[in-house]
DNA sequence: GCTTTTGCCTAAAGCTTTTAGGCAAAACGG
DNA sequence: CCGTTTTGCCTAAAAGCTTTAGGCAAAAGC
């Protein structure tokens, strides 16, 4: 009997790679299981139920994200720094799908409150301070930006850019640009 | 061994209400028979597989969104049919998150061309007739407002919005008047 | 080196999907 | 109206996923 040393990050990260693979509602403790070539029931020492390995994996991602994100911003303001944003959050969803899907699991309030979904809304609203908006403004700002990105994002990783022209990029750089646009207008004088 | 009357039509409409009750992904074959009090294998004289239910509500969902959002631009124009076509996806997603969900389903390319998602396209280009928008520029702009919408009622569906101020109904006509403004200003001259 | 803890195991129950074959009710045809 | 055909729901059963309970051996601690 080899102990294959499973710990729960080991497995939230192999149960991140294979969402990725096959798709995050495809993630099952028992495909882990195979995966680690243990029993099913040996991952049970280690995780409370198939509920909290998609919280974790979930976590995982928007933790990831967020780093991302971080990292892309740094350093820019204004219209770079929206475009940069939209990058990151674009191009993660696309390196990592069944991540990027996983990150919008819906986690009860407190497991949110604590999650870094709250540092994607503070980065966010660090975007906009590029733009000068007041009061509820920003809000709504920041409500629509996180539409559009995740809207995009979802609807293309959904295939339903993919068999039209033009190309899927001009229309993100066409939106980026629209919301930069957008922002600048809504500014307060 | 009374006959219940099982149809793929009734099993369809069934599965709907079932998903707006508990949600898309519990909807199964087996709470679908145990809702109409039959054994589960009788329900696959009527549908080949549980994926089948899954596409058929996803259709139904499609069709009767689309007849809503026909019914709400139906003479209207410009901003009044742009915020007619929001509120009609907007408020069928609030009533019937589970059909909502299911409208989302990934097709595959030949269903989803024989779907009412073609009418939905059709209807979001005919809003923009509004604003003289021409060549790629429309396809862009038809991909924004499906993102922006899409992005918006699937985070207002996830509880996004629900524990901060300003109203998710605020944001929602801030928003739109914002699309008004940005689809003019894109306007050829 | 001996004890305690830990990690993976077997076993088993309950749920979902799906197929195969049976019997009785409904529909049809004379 | 009765006999035949069709249809609809049934029982049975296999296979996969989730979860709990209890066991044994490897690793860790003294």
């Amino acid at each position: 009997m080899v102990r294959v040393g499973l710990t729960p990050e080991r497995l939230t990260l192999a149960g991140a790679e294979l969402a990725d693979e096959v798709g995050f509602d495809q993630v099952t403790v028992s495909a882990l299981a195979r995966r680690f070539d243990v029993k099913v029931a040996s991952l049970y020492s280690h995780l409370k139920n198939s509920q909290e390995l998609k919280t974790r994996i979930a976590l995982f991602a928007l933790e990831e994200l967020a780093d991302r994100v971080a990292d892309a911003v740094a350093g820019r303001a204004g219209k770079d720094a929206l475009a940069a944003f939209a990058d990151a959050y674009r191009d993660y969803a696309r390196e990592h799908p069944g991540r990027y899907a996983a990150a919008r699991l819906r986690l009860d309030p407190e497991t949110a409150a604590a999650s870094a979904g709250v540092r994607h809304a503070q980065m966010t609203r660090a975007i906009l301070r590029g733009y000068d908006l007041t009061g509820p403004d920003q809000t709504h700002a920041v409500r629509m930006l996180g539409s559009v990105f995740h809207g995009y994002v979802s609807l293309e990783l959904a295939g339903g850019f993919e068999h039209s022209a033009p190309d899927s990029q001009e229309s993100w750089l066409w939106i980026v640009d629209s919301l930069d646009a957008l922002l600048r207008n809504r500014a307060t004088p």
